[in-house]
DNA sequence: TTGCCAAATTCATCTAGACGACTAGTTATC
DNA sequence: GATAACTAGTCGTCTAGATGAATTTGGCAA
């Protein structure tokens, strides 16, 4: 074995002083040692506390970088209990007809969700733009967080023209589901005309909703929907939690 | 005014020992006052040590509030210089025929890149599965920087069957151009089929080469291209600095 | 057995201080 | 005038220690 490392998982000399910052030492070791198979998805990790002593530094150092590993999608890390490493994604297809609960059950798990805010408020220029009406001029808007298998998978916030789905609001009371609500407002079908991807850490409300670390990010779309006449039925924006999900777009 | 807070910028007294983490607190102050127009785009912010004394708190915890707010894509931070509120984001339309040059004139900007890495490596199993081939077989594999103004926008990683392409390290080495090696191939026109998207924090290298912070994260697609003739021509990995684009899907 | 409480474990936050690394501007030197 | 050396300002990393919050465990009482 060379000058005191001991790859079959035991300490590995850190590097001081040499340019390399102790915390993305102790990541890449990580790193390797999970890719590596020492620990099965799902394993639990060393505590903290051990793996500062193993690599012989703070504990706060071994912190910065476990919050790394979290944030690229390695491990997951729970308040009093520990690390453990990741697991699991599911495919979520982006397609002009993409609908939630169809797009789910098609790989065989259970979509489910619940509204979180229904209300009516004037439009905000960038927003009554893209759906075509004045600025001011009121939109419903909609919250809904979904569920896939029970665990949340996104946060959609719809916004429709108030003109021609005022009615909405009520609808939902009976019927929780948008797009039955759609229908009931005389759109029977609409797709997707546009949609603009981005990524970014989420807000501390938008981790609480999707039960996802602040280090993990959040996909952002953006949609356009029209209905079969080209009228723009809704804009939405839909936040993903991005290590639960792949988006799949076919062309 | 009220109980020592100042609403019109200066400092507000933060809620200790009421549930809500310090640096959560600092972060939302700091949201506001930057949305609410108090530092325009491209602004500079005060230091951290002008916050942490201005909140009343350690460094550390504006430290964290920071890191927070970059991640988000609300401010950027640079070493030895500041903090400085963020701005300007291209739009990168992915569609079946997206060409990476031409998309980036079409928003008078001007494309630019340079090959990274260029080798031939076996194919591993799920790579051999999406190229349609068998494993352990020989890939030649691409890896290029694009940029756009002459920021690095993302890292391609293309992996080409060797069988039909193992002509293309060298003709890079006349013309870096992939298009026009594919061309030289007898793959004159080629389409995205299927595309898969997720985001993730960077590696170390990635945001190095993407001049992007630790905390932004990147947008990951995976792309299966296949020619006229619906026969896979390669399989290409893409990271996105998330905080310099959106990526547009029409459909 | 069930339910509850207390202790132990483990991660989360905050403070304090030191030093390194990078930037930008100033001064000294050739 | 050009260049090098220095300096002040600012962010980055690391250590050390304290306290809080969430979870698990084990024991005791009903």
């Amino acid at each position: 074995m060379t000058d005191g490392g001991d790859i079959g998982g035991g300490a590995r000399k850190l590097a001081r002083g040499e340019g390399v910052a102790l915390w993305r030492q102790i990541t890449q070791q990580m790193e390797r040692e999970i890719s590596g198979g020492q620990y099965g998805p799902g394993a639990r990790l060393p505590t903290e506390a051990e793996l500062a002593e193993r690599f012989d530094v703070n504990r706060h150092t071994v912190r910065r970088a476990m919050e790394e590993l979290e944030g690229r999608g390695l491990v997951r890390i729970e308040q009093g209990r520990g690390s453990f490493v990741a697991e699991d994604v599911v495919d979520y297809r982006l397609g002009p007809r993409t609908r939630f609960s169809e797009n789910i059950r098609r790989q065989n798990r259970e979509p489910g969700g619940r509204i979180l805010r229904v209300e009516e408020m004037p439009a905000e220029a960038q927003l009554a733009d893209l759906l075509g009406m004045r600025r001011g001029r009121p939109v419903v808007v909609v919250e809904r967080l979904s569920l896939v298998d029970g665990r949340p998978l996104l946060i959609g916030t719809h916004h429709f023209p108030a003109s021609r789905f005022g009615r909405i609001p009520d609808l939902l009371k009976e019927n929780p589901s948008i797009t039955a609500a759609l229908v009931a407002c005389g759109v029977p079908d609409y797709r997707r005309k546009v949609t603009r991807i981005t990524a970014r850490l989420p807000t501390a409300e938008e981790s609480e909703l999707l039960q996802q670390s602040r280090n993990r990010p959040v996909l952002v779309s953006e949609a356009v929907n029209v209905d079969p006449a080209g009228e723009v039925v809704d804009v939405t924006i839909a936040r993903y939690a991005a290590g639960r999900m792949q988006m799949v777009v076919e062309s």
